[in-house]
DNA sequence: GCAAAAGTGTTTTCAATACACCCATGG
DNA sequence: CCATGGGTGTATTGAAAACACTTTTGC
């Protein structure tokens, strides 16, 4: 009997834009799966332990900044990976849009693309049940401030956070009721700016209350 | 750089028992940590799956039929085993009273104790945080009207339900709210008998309903 | 000036809270 | 008959839901 076992992470990075909650993948240049997207993630050596492993994916592979991951659930089916027998161990990354846009232009060369999460593409492996577990997983989370503060940073809009709410949750809420809800909750406060340029009345801008602790929204 | 890993699998089974939670340890007869008190578990060889290593350990190590088990978080610190660098994936198990004490006879010799989750004695390597973090998770789960159900088979009480309520979330609710709230959720149904052979007046006992569909209470 | 999107106020409804009294049993 | 624990009813309060109209911008 082997009790010897390779040991993957795998993250889903997720970041939300204009609204939309979109998951970093990255495209596999080579076989097996060649042309199909995967979970960006590393074999975990014996030396470091799976956060320091995927934190480097994030920061030295990937090229991103530093964020906030989450250890998610841990994959051992037989046949996962077709040439070997490969433990995952899965991670969620949150970061918000603004920061990411910094960043952007360093790593052209790296095929890594963001995807509506409502249009994931062909996943090699079985990435795409653990994408979906994954978008599963934010769903039931997304109700936490401290979730929200992270994919949210200064200066969102009221109607943006709405969107990202109804998307996630898949529910309609009416516009003035969630508005009440959300500022009676003071889970946020106002900026005083607004967020010229697009059509319509320009909308006021907030950010999450720093001095709120941590707490469910709805 | 070495890539093969040791993987173990740890399990906390909590019960209920008179409106106390309990957790199931094993008491370890070698050494190292001989004397200590750890958590049921295995080496994870590479032809099975981390679930069916686990269920294993319940149902041919431990002895107890079949259970809820849910897997938890995965653990890697590179020194939380001094002689070799083993990974822990662990799990979450619940069992009812009721199923649990029509097997209890079949393995004395086994050093099997269940511990209140408040007393937990002294335990090997880092077990004693895993239980802590095991005992947490727990905590956020129980308003799920799904993992009540299944520590609480037909014929409990409600004083029963409040005071594990009251143990886990570290709250104090009123009697006479506790009872309208939970009846009025429409979870649980009266068996139409009464708990009798205590002191005061005998309670009514209750069962989850099974036309329900899982929610949270509160 | 009109379409598009954002903002505001009022009434109703339902559930959570606070609170006091009565009931059934064992000793 | 009394101590112990269980069960019942009501008034109040607060938050969620339902609902229509006004405001600010771009074209």
């Amino acid at each position: 009997m082997n009790y010897e076992q390779l040991v993957e992470t795998l993250i889903g990075i997720f970041t939300v834009d204009k609204g939309v909650v979109k998951i970093l993948l990255m495209h596999k240049k080579d076989e097996p799966y060649k042309g199909y997207w995967i979970l960006p993630g590393e074999l975990l050596n014996d030396k470091e332990t799976l956060e320091d492993n995927i934190t480097d994916v994030v920061c030295d592979k990937l090229g991103l900044p530093t964020m906030y991951i989450e250890q998610f659930h841990s994959f051992s089916n037989l046949n996962r990976n077709h040439e070997k027998r490969v433990i995952a161990t899965t991670f969620i990354g949150l970061i918000n849009n603004i920061t990411l846009i910094l960043r952007k232009q360093e790593r052209e060369n790296l095929e890594l693309a963001w995807f509506d999460i409502n249009s994931i593409p062909k996943m090699g492996y079985d990435h795409d049940k653990i994408v979906e577990k994954l978008i599963n997983y934010l769903k039931k989370r997304i109700i936490d401030s401290n979730i929200l503060k992270i994919l949210f940073p200064s200066d969102f809009t009221i109607p943006e956070l709405q969107k990202v709410y109804e998307q996630l949750l898949d529910i309609q809420i009416d516009r003035r009721n969630f508005r009440k809800r959300i500022l009676n909750s003071g889970y946020i406060v106002s900026t005083g700016d607004v967020n010229e340029g697009n059509m319509g009345r320009p909308a006021k801008l907030y950010r999450f209350n720093d001095n709120k602790e941590e707490g469910n929204i709805f």
